[in-house]
This record gives structure tokens, C-alpha cells and sequence, in this order.
RNA sequence: GGUUUGGUAGUUCAGCUGGUUAGAAUACAUGCCUGUCACGCAUGGGGUCGCGGGUUCGAGUCCCGUCCAGACCGCCA
């Protein structure tokens, strides 16, 4: 037996016992006459005595000669400790060793194995295996599988059964780009890797199964961020004979089960935005609510003022940064720089000082009068004290350049607690998007949603303006999930696929599938998929995902551990019947 | 595809307007140390300054190219 306890777990009641320990040796102390080792594994740390009075003296040398991360034996006696450490659950006793045997050794680690690492990312990335015995990516790794295990308990108790799906799929051209898998046994064709599960579970629904959920990777061959991989796990749902309502409640139901098992917060029944209300007032789909910087709009009181920058625009809206009015020209500056950058692109601020003393002080008083700024730091909702920060311009463009803004002001004001959540819903989203560069509308969601029965008619005159039954969870300015009530009728699909520019034909290869179930009595039916990965990290109070996941890519999608994707052998290739359009490397 | 920041010891970084032998901390090794737990003290080893080219009497430093990594934009139905 390797063991019969672990490295967390013996207490001052075990003293006198006798125990074997394995584990990895964190460090060795050495005093001279006395050495002391602290032992690791996944439940903690005991740390281990030999001293020359009571040690053999060849086991006293050997212990000498023990590395950094040397997978060792030993059996010993447990005894109190002369000088305790509160700061470990194991730090009233320590372990008298009286046998010692090195299991393995090991090379130095490339980086300190402690919870303030010395590694950097991609040092860290390559030996993930060494990273993962360190405590914040091992306590991730399990917050990790808690949240999947209550995700598991909640859905399960609410009646839904988990039912896999394939990974090897058809590609379609609609929403991101595939990640394609050739066929040996079918000459030229592909399989792909599931965007998501869509298509299955609704077929599931019209397989009776009412009420399905699967924790589930999906794949998307896009550029990746900080809180995107390639390869990522949803919580995906389908639910029938359901309406909007029905949807929102039983995963409002699974976010309030994890944040109360979780985290142990209650949360008050989530509010619901439509989707202009929060473009309107947060310039953003997915708006964080925990702090207020309600986006307001200043076009009736500032333009025809004889300020020609706002005259001209389509929109001119602001924010009241709370207790920002002391920014010093430098600070207001960086403002200025940072919204001027590329990536935001407006051209300027106009910035007011709402001084303690009741009077106003602003970029533009040449044009406005002390009664001008007044009004605005009303419309505003500002205080004494408070900084206005406007923008004009386009009203789609402003209004998200306003709301990298206000997130960025968040951030730097400390607004953005990680402790404290507050999620939404956002509804009533279009149902198209246009995309100029293809010139013709994209399903925002996806082409399955179901526009608003009243709204249809609209499609033929407006497309742009119809609504559908989709859904957002928002969670801390994060999208955390999203869903739709689907189209269940061949008659409306085909509808749908024409507007998407779908030819007849088109339609027939691609989903003609989904279309002849729909014919086979497909009950009305909804779902929603949460990005699980997003959700760990945001319950865990991070932005970056890839510490809540064991082995991620890096930003070019890459998995530097294993070194992959990589070149294929040209036999491989052959057989596959595949040419590379480029000179092959080795 | 684009913007931007970075690449110097095992690691994390400093290295100014170009100028002796490229530093610090930490890690590591050796020795000392009678209760350590971020142990302490002393000594020591450790560098293709990402790579290629250029400018210059002289390049870690300036220029061009390239590779890699990070953040962001585009993209992500």
C-alpha cells in the first residue's frame, strides 16, 4: 500500500499514530541538524522531521539529497510539533520519519511549483502537468467540477435526461467557421465538429425527449481571446411544449441553484431588459449592472448650440463617472487617448466637472452656458463631484464606443467586484443583422429562431426591425448563455431560409433533414446553451477562462504541451486523399 | 487580416540619449546554522541579449525583415 493517509488530512487527535505518505516533495529545509520536508498531494501539505538524535543516520543523508518535485515514500510516526503553524490545516503535527523511499526523482521544475509562481504563461502552458499540482489551477480545476456536478444534480432533478450527440457532423455555412475532419471510407467528403448541438437536439424534440440537457464540447474555428478557445464546453438545453417564459425560469432556476451551492448567494429574481432598452442605456447587449453609469441622451439639449461637432451627429449621449470631477487635465487626457485608439475610434470627448462647489467646468464653455451644463448632468443623473464623459456621433458606433467607455471607467473606479453578481436577461432580440460585407442579413442568433408571430409580416418591408424569441443570461457584463424559441414548422424554416438567402435547393442539402422531421408532428419547442467554461471562470471571480480549463490553446489556437495542430505523415495524407497546396515541412 | 505591447541567466525582470567585463531578485549548487515553515548567513556556477540582415570605429540599445507570445479590433449563426 502506497498510502494510508493523504497530505491533508492528519490532525493533533492522530498523534502517535503510525502512517505511510506519498507525495511530491515542495521543499526541504535544512538546518544542519535537522531537516524538515514539506510533503504534497492534492489534500494539503504535512510536513515531515528527520533530526540526527532520533533519525538512522542513512536515512538522515538520503534526505539530504531529496529535489524539488522527487515522488517519495515515507512511513513515520506522528508526533505534535514544538513550534505550530497556523497557517496549514496539518500545522500542529508533523511526521517523525522512520522509513524513506524516493518513488521517482525529478528534473528542477522550469518554474517554482508555488501558489506565486515564477512562471509566465506560455512556460506554464507547455508543462500544463506541472502548473495543474499548483493550488489556483488545482482549486479551479475543481471549483470546475462542482459547478458540473450541481449543473448535473439541478437539470436532473427538474426531470431533463442528458443525451450525447455526435461530433462528427456536417459543415454548413451559416455562423462560424468549421473545424473539418476528412472521411478515409468516403472519398473526398468531411465530416465537421459541431458548432454547437442545434440540430440534434431539436431532433431530439421531436424525438419526445422533452426535456434534454448535455454538458458538451463545441468547436469553432475562430481567432481566440482570453475568455474564447477553440474547443469549448456549453450546458446545452432543448426543452418542449415551452414558451419564452418556460425557458428563462428553469435556467434562471439552474443559475440561482449555482450561485446559492456555489457561491453561497442568493440573488433576487433576475431582472429583463429588451435588447434596445440595454443598447439604449448601456450601449451593449450584454450590460454589467452591477454599477449604474446609465448611458443618457443629450441630443435635445446640446445640439443647435452652435456646437458644430454635435449639430451634425445622429447622436450625442454621456455618462456621469461618480466622483471623478478632481481628474486632472493629464488624467482626462489619457481619457481622450484611450478613446481616440483604433480599436474604439472616436474622434473626441467632451468631458464636465460637476465641482463641489455647484458650478460646472467643461472642454466646451465657449458653447454652453453654466444652465446648459446643468441640464445635461441631470439628464446624466450626476452628483457633485461626478465627471460627464459624451460622446457623438453615428448612434450605433457612439453608443458602443460609450460603453467600452463606461466599462473601462468601471474598471479603473473598482466598480467591477468579482464577489458580487448580478445577472439579467436580455430579450427581444432582432432577429437579422446585416452584414455589409456579404451584403444580405445573417440570423443574429441563428437561422432556427423563431421571429415574433406579430412581427412576421414586417419581414417583407422592414427584415431589419422584426424581433425574435431570443434570450440572452447576462452575468457582470458577460454573455453568459443564450437561446431562442425555435421554428417547428417546415413552412416557416423554408420561409426563414429564403430571407437568409438560402436558395431552395440550398436549404434542401443543407437542413432538409431538420425540415422532413418538422413534417413528422415537431411540437413547439425552445432551448438555451450556456458557455460553461465562462461561467466557472466568472462564478470564480476571473475574466480569463483558460485557468479553468487543464490543458487550453493559446492565442493561435495552438496547444504548446503537445505541439499541436502539426504536419501529418505524407501516408496519412495518401490515404485520405488529400494534396497539400503548400511546401510540406517536416 | 489589422492595431499594439513584449522576447536579456532555469525563471521574473532592469539595462537611459549606442561606449569597458550585461545586472538584480529568485531558483540552483556547496558549506555553516539546535524548531524551520517566503528559514537565515556565506560562497559559487549560470547568458547565441528570439532569429536574419543593415547602419556605425563600436549595437542588448538604432533601422529593415522574420519568428514567437500576450491584449485588443475584425471574426465568433
Amino acid at each position: 500500500m502506497y498510502r494510508t493517509t493523504t497530505c491533508g488530512d492528519l490532525r493533533i487527535a492522530d498523534v502517535n499514530k503510525e502512517v505511510t505518505l506519498a507525495g511530491w516533495v515542495q521543499k526541504v529545509r535544512d538546518k544542519g541538524f535537522m531537516i524538515w520536508i514539506d510533503l504534497r498531494d492534492r489534500y494539503g501539505i504535512t510536513q515531515l522531521i528527520l533530526d540526527e538524535a532520533r533519525t538512522d543516520k542513512a536515512i538522515f543523508e538520503q534526505a539530504k539529497t531529496l529535489g524539488r518535485e522527487f515522488v517519495i515514500q515515507v512511513k513515520g510516526t506522528v508526533i505534535e510539533r514544538e513550534a505550530k503553524n497556523k497557517h496549514i490545516a496539518t500545522g500542529e503535527i508533523e511526521i517523525l520519519v522512520h522509513e524513506l523511499s524516493v518513488l521517482n526523482k525529478a528534473k528542477l521544475p522550469p518554474f517554482t511549483i508555488e501558489d506565486e509562481t515564477d512562471g509566465g504563461d506560455e512556460l506554464r502552458m507547455k508543462y500544463r502537468y506541472l502548473d495543474i499540482r499548483r493550488n489556483p489551477v488545482k482549486e479551479n480545476l475543481i471549483f470546475r467540477h462542482k459547478v458540473a456536478m450541481e449543473v448535473r444534480k439541478y437539470m436532473s432533478d427538474n426531470g431533463f435526461i442528458e443525451v450525447e450527440t455526435p461530433y462528427l457532423i456536417k459543415s454548413t455555412p451559416e455562423g462560424a467557421r468549421d473545424f473539418v475532419v476528412p472521411s478515409r471510407m468516403n472519398e473526398g467528403q468531411f465530416y465537421a465538429l459541431p458548432q454547437s448541438p442545434q440540430t440534434f437536439k431539436q431532433l431530439l424534440m421531436v424525438g419526445g425527449m422533452d426535456k434534454y440537457f448535455q454538458i458538451v464540447k463545441c468547436f469553432r474555428d475562430e481567432d481566440l481571446r482570453a475568455d474564447r478557445q477553440p474547443e469549448f464546453t456549453q450546458i446545452d438545453c432543448e426543452m418542449a411544449f415551452v414558451e419564452q417564459d418556460d425557458v428563462l425560469n428553469a435556467f434562471e432556476g439552474l443559475t440561482r441553484h449555482l450561485l446559492k451551492e456555489i457561491k453561497g448567494i442568493d440573488v433576487a429574481e433576475f431582472p429583463r431588459m429588451t435588447y434596445d432598452e440595454a443598447m439604449k442605456k448601456y450601449g451593449n447587449d450584454k450590460p454589467d449592472i452591477r454599477f449604474g453609469m446609465e448611458f443618457g441622451e443629450l441630443n435635445d439639449l446640446a445640439q443647435n448650440k452652435g456646437f458644430a461637432v454635435f449639430d451634425a451627429q445622429e447622436l450625442v449621449v454621456g455618462i456621469a463617472v461618480p466622483n471623478c470631477a478632481h481628474y486632472s487635465r493629464k488624467e482626462i487626457d489619457a481619457l481622450i487617448e484611450f478613446v481616440k485608439r483604433p480599436q474604439i475610434g472616436a474622434t473626441g470627448l467632451v468631458w464636465v466637472k460637476c465641482n463641489d462647489d455647484g458650478t460646472f467646468k467643461s472642454s466646451v464653455d465657449k458653447f454652453f452656458s453654466e444652465t446648459d451644463l446643468a441640464a445635461w448632468a441631470e439628464r446624466l443623473n450626476a452628483k457633485t463631484g461626478d465627471l460627464l464623459l459624451i460622446l457623438a456621433g453615428e448612434t450605433d458606433k457612439t453608443r458602443s464606443r460609450l460603453s467600452v467607455l463606461r466599462m473601462e471607467m468601471a474598471k479603473n473606479l473598482g466598480l467591477r467586484k468579482p464577489d458580487e453578481f448580478a445577472p439579467l436577461w436580455v430579450v427581444d432580440f432582432p432577429l437579422l443583422e446585416w452584414d455589409e460585407e456579404s451584403k444580405r442579413y445573417h440570423a443574429m442568433h441563428h437561422p432556427f429562431t423563431s421571429p415574433k408571430k406579430e412581427e412576421i409580416p414586417m419581414l417583407a418591408t422592414h427584415p431589419g426591425k422584426v424581433k425574435a424569441n431570443a434570450y440572452d443570461l447576462v452575468l457582470n457584463g458577460n454573455e453568459i448563455g443564450g437561446g431562442s424559441i425555435r421554428i417547428h414548422d417546415k413552412a416557416t424554416q423554408k420561409m426563414m431560409f429564403d430571407y437568409l438567402g438560402f436558395t431552395e435547393e440550398q436549404a434542401e442539402n443543407q437542413f432538409g433533414f431538420l425540415m422532413n422531421a418538422f413534417e413528422f408532428g415537431a411540437p413547439p419547442h425552445g432551448g438555451i446553451a450556456f458557455g460553461l467554461d465562462r461561467l466557472v471562470a466568472i462564478l470564480g471571480g476571473q475574466e480569463t477562462i483558460r485557468d479553468f480549463i487543464a490543458f487550453p490553446k493559446n492565442n493561435s489556437g495552438r496547444d504548446v504541451m503537445i505541439d499541436a495542430p502539426a504536419f501529418i505523415e505524407e501516408a496519412q495524407l495518401k490515404e485520405l486523399n488529400i494534396k497539400l497546396d503548400l511546401p510540406l515541412k517536416k
